[in-house]
DNA sequence: TGCTATGGTTCAGGACTTACGAACAATTGA
DNA sequence: TCAATTGTTCGTAAGTCCTGAACCATAGCA
């Protein structure tokens, strides 16, 4: 078992950290630990608003999330505690997580009365040009 | 040649703008857009940040920019000319594009003498667990 | 010392996505 | 009508992502 991977603060890139957020699973995963004021174990998200994550796939989120810098892992026992870098990121790029955390939690209110929508919407109403 | 595809704002995801966003080319471009008064063509980003970018990838990015709702695309003669909808997104997730904008320019102006680095750094320097 | 349970990781495959050259389409101007 | 310009589409090769199966590491208990 390979060890835990964390860039430094100085490594961190918009790029990653946008990318790492596109994923619907792994921005809920990192909205509930960014609201949370105790580090979260990983197989606290074995379901993921309603939907069963795979853990082998929950592994790999959280792989992405460290790897980009966002969170913060570390084995305690048998356990791995996950807490997020919020305040490093803070430093380098201001406002960045607090402003796409508060959207996504904007895009969730606004999703009424079953409105399961997932990932990138491919469902567009207006149509411009010849 | 299929008529261009906006979604209304509505339709608009967090999800499918960070996903957007989270290509060096695509910020590059979109944050071009975002800076400059008047609507910007296709071809004026033949080469983006030195490297030239091959037309039919072009032309992909700007489909990806358009069908997040990032940008609004309208064929004048054989041109095509794209202004961003910044004003539109505001009202649905305040201040998230103006800050994902400044976080990509103050990478960009962190990143001195030739540190050509450019996507997802997989470069990571400290390693915990164990 | 085993044995077992628990919590995560790694591997391998198939599915899906992306990049880009070549061919094509639409418009303009001569 | 022809050529030039600007952008799109198609096909394929390369890359990334998802996930079940197998594995590893630790803890607790007999």
């Amino acid at each position: 078992m390979r060890p835990l991977l964390h860039p430094s603060v100085d490594d961190i890139t918009v790029e990653g950290i946008l990318h790492a957020l596109s994923d619907p699973v792994r921005v809920a995963i990192f909205a509930d630990i960014v609201g949370s004021t105790c580090s979260q174990i990983c197989s606290h998200f074995l379901t993921v608003r309603d939907r069963p994550i795979p853990k082998s796939t929950l592994s790999q989120h959280f792989k992405a999330l460290r790897e980009a810098g966002l969170i913060l892992s570390e084995r305690r026992g048998v356990e791995m505690h996950n807490s997020s870098r919020c305040a490093e990121i803070e430093v380098r790029f201001p406002g960045l997580i607090s402003t796409i955390v508060k959207a996504h939690a904007m895009q969730l209110a606004g999703r009424h009365h079953g409105d399961k929508r997932t990932r990138k919407a491919p469902d567009p109403r207006i149509a411009r040009g010849r």
